[in-house]
Parts: structure tokens; C-alpha cells; sequence
DNA sequence: ATATTTACATACATACATGATAGTATATAT
DNA sequence: ATATATACTATCATGTATGTATGTAAATAT
């Protein structure tokens, strides 16, 4: 075949990614044969294995365009400044309208989610994400230490519990939607969610 | 070949689905063969197909063992009567407990949150156990709303939000400990977590 | 201007899983 | 006592996916 160019050929690796999200995330990783991943960028399988080498290097390089979006947002959200409770309501909503919002980050949720099968040779790979996540908790546990020491945050807990709540909350929340998208509004539960995991469920006393 | 008995054909169906619990949460669903679960269980494939018909099949006879584990907890718990609060206390640390305790209910587990794609062929299949998580979403919702009118939950908040936040909670934080299943213990943080989720996050004025 | 590399397409070798079919010996019904 | 249903085993037919090896024509390097 005539040769591309590189511009071209950047072009072609950029529309296999595309295809790959589509395909994988309608069908799942195993179940997706690179014959339609190729077919539906207009290719054909060799092209993938040039740019990729396997299967499971095209998957992953379909996820490392994603790898940093969630910690992205709560940096963002933490340097805006204000009180630490408003971050952290920020990072909650931002988070929910990110999800609501971005098809194609949506997409690539519902596959590492749903739609990958945790199989021994994956998880090697996945292991460097898990690290991802690690940080991202590590890094929440810090904003809630702070907010122990300014007494916007109750200093009786573990700020590391606290931190895998406020984790737990959000990625069951985004867990929750995403199995059932159009069971409810998730921008519209997030004001509702962020004010039960700061003032709680049980009626406060005036003070 | 010989045939069996009613007895020795149930026994053989029993030893069928523990050996696919187990070569299932190794593999995952899509990656293991009939043959290494009828192996696992000293038959022949022929006899998976003789009980249960397909790989499909026999992958929802062993998640039915399981469908009700959940709900049943909540009954309990709701039965035994009590505050309101306590009521909710004490789900969050007996579904804990049973996912920290149970190692087949928490292979089941890992095995459909992780190790099995939704692929749209068994989507239909799991869109009855979909009606389960909302008849159990509903169950609570109810149990809120009952809160509300006895003044134990606050009132300014939709009961189903509550709900759908307790279960995101609820899922969330078994989710988080499933994937990284010796970073902490669930039973230990489960009392923490219900605090937040009755208390919140941010001290309270002393009434 | 020529050599070499690139960016794929094509073809193939291998492997393997599913489901279907046929066979079989015993348990159970009558 | 005989007939039939049962609980499988053994075998095969078919489809299909991956990875690899080879071919090739233009882009790029020199």
C-alpha cells in the first residue's frame, strides 16, 4: 500500500483510538474483535498492530488518555481556594458534570467499568492506574487534614476514613448512574449528595 | 456412560456451580472455557450443557444463589427494630462484615463487578437483577421516609436521594475495598463511614 | 538520484471454544 | 421384566480470533 504520510499516518492512530472507544465500549474488550475496530476506522488490522502491537496495548492506550482527567478536576477545584467545604463540594459537582457532560470520558467509564473482564494478564497493566488512585486518595486525605486543623472539618475520625467515604461516595454515586443513566439526574444529585456527606443525614441542632 | 442417580446427578450439578464460582472469579467470564470448569468439577462439558444448557445459563444459576444476600440483610436488620439511625448502622456494617466474612458471596461479587463485560447479550439477562437493586433502592427509600416523619432523617432532602446517597455509599466503599481487597478493613471503617453518612463530615453544633 | 524506511494491506498458520450429535449404561417407571 | 428416560461421555463440525510473516509503494533521508 501507498505509504502516508506522517501527518496522515498520526491521523489514522488518532481514528483507531476513536474506534476502539467506540467499538470496545458497545461490545466490551473481549468481546470486540480488531477486525471491527479496524473496519470501523476504515482500516485494516494491520494497521493496529503497527501503531499498537496487541489488543491489550491499543486498550491501554485508549485509557491513558484518561488517566488524569479525575485528579485534574480535583486539582482544579482545590486551587480555586475558598473554605473546604466548598472544594469539596466543588470537586462532587464538577465531578457529576463531567460524567453527565463527556461522552467520550463517559464512554471509556462505562468500559473500564463495565466492560472489561479483570483477567490476570490485564491486571499487570492495570496496576499502574491503581497507583492513579492511590494518589488521588492520598491527596483528598491531605485537603481533609488541613480541614481538621481549620475546624472546618470534624477531627474525631481518621482522615483517611474520611477520605475513602468521600471517594466511596463519589465513585458509587457515578457506579450508580452509569448502570441505569437515565434513572435520575446526576448534576441534580450532586448538591444533595455533597450536603448529606457534610452535614449528615439526621437533622442538626441549631447552634 | 452409567447413569447417575437423582442424588449423584444434584451433587454433580452442586460441585458444577462451585467449580465455576471459583475458575470464574480466577478468569473472569469470558476467559474461561467450559472445559476447564467441567475439568474443575471431574465431568465432561457434556454434563454443563445437560444441566444448565449454555455458558449463559449456567453463569446466572450461580449468580441466583446469590440475588437476595443483599435484601435479606436489610430485612434483618429492619426487623430488629430499633431508632431509625441504628436501623441504617446496622446495614452498612452487616453488609460489610458479610463481604469481609463470606469468601463465596465476595467471589460472586468480584466476579460480576469486575470479571464480567456487560455484553449486550447478557444484558438482557441482568436486567432482571437491575429490578432487584431497585426494589431494594425503593425498600430504603421507604425506610426514609418513615425517618422523616418521626424526625430521626432530615426533612429539607428527597427521600429517594437519601437513598440513592446510602446506597452509593453502601456499594461504593465495597467496590473501593473489592478492588484492593488488604488495603483496609471494610468491618473496621464501616461504623466511620456510617457516622459521616448519618453525621456528616463537619462538626456539630452542640445542641 | 538512489537507498532506505515507513505505513500499512494481504495472506496465512495456529489455536481454540462453542454447540450439536450420537452413543451408552444404568436408574426408574410401569 | 421390560421400556423408557436419564445423566452423562466422546466425537465432530464449524466458526472465529489472534498474531505473524510477507508484500509494496510512496515518503523521507542522504
Amino acid at each position: 500500500m501507498a505509504r502516508k504520510t506522517k501527518q496522515e499516518a498520526a491521523m489514522t492512530r488518532e481514528s483507531l483510538l476513536v474506534a476502539a472507544r467506540s467499538v470496545f465500549s458497545r461490545q466490551g474488550y473481549a468481546n470486540t474483535t480488531l477486525e471491527q475496530v479496524a473496519q470501523e476506522a476504515g482500516v485494516t488490522r494491520g494497521a493496529i498492530y503497527w501503531h499498537f502491537g496487541s489488543k491489550v496495548e491499543l486498550y491501554l492506550a485508549l485509557l491513558d488518555q484518561y488517566s488524569t482527567y479525575s485528579s485534574d478536576i480535583v486539582q482544579a477545584a482545590a486551587l480555586q481556594g475558598g473554605g473546604l467545604v466548598d472544594i469539596f463540594r466543588r470537586i462532587s459537582i464538577r465531578l457529576c458534570e463531567a460524567v453527565e457532560t463527556d461522552k467520550a470520558l463517559r464512554e471509556v467509564m462505562e468500559l473500564s467499568l463495565f466492560k472489561t473482564e479483570r483477567t490476570p494478564e490485564l491486571l499487570a497493566a492495570l496496576q499502574a492506574r491503581q497507583k492513579t488512585e492511590q494518589a488521588l486518595l492520598n491527596g483528598i486525605a491531605e485537603v481533609v487534614r488541613r480541614g481538621m486543623q481549620s475546624s472546618e472539618l470534624r477531627a474525631d475520625l481518621e482522615p483517611l476514613d474520611i477520605a475513602r467515604t468521600f471517594l466511596a461516595f463519589q465513585n458509587g454515586l457515578i457506579y450508580m448512574w452509569l448502570q441505569n443513566p437515565y434513572s435520575f439526574s446526576l448534576r441534580e444529585i450532586a448538591p444533595a449528595m455533597a450536603e448529606i456527606f457534610l452535614k449528615g443525614s439526621t437533622p442538626r441542632p441549631v447552634s
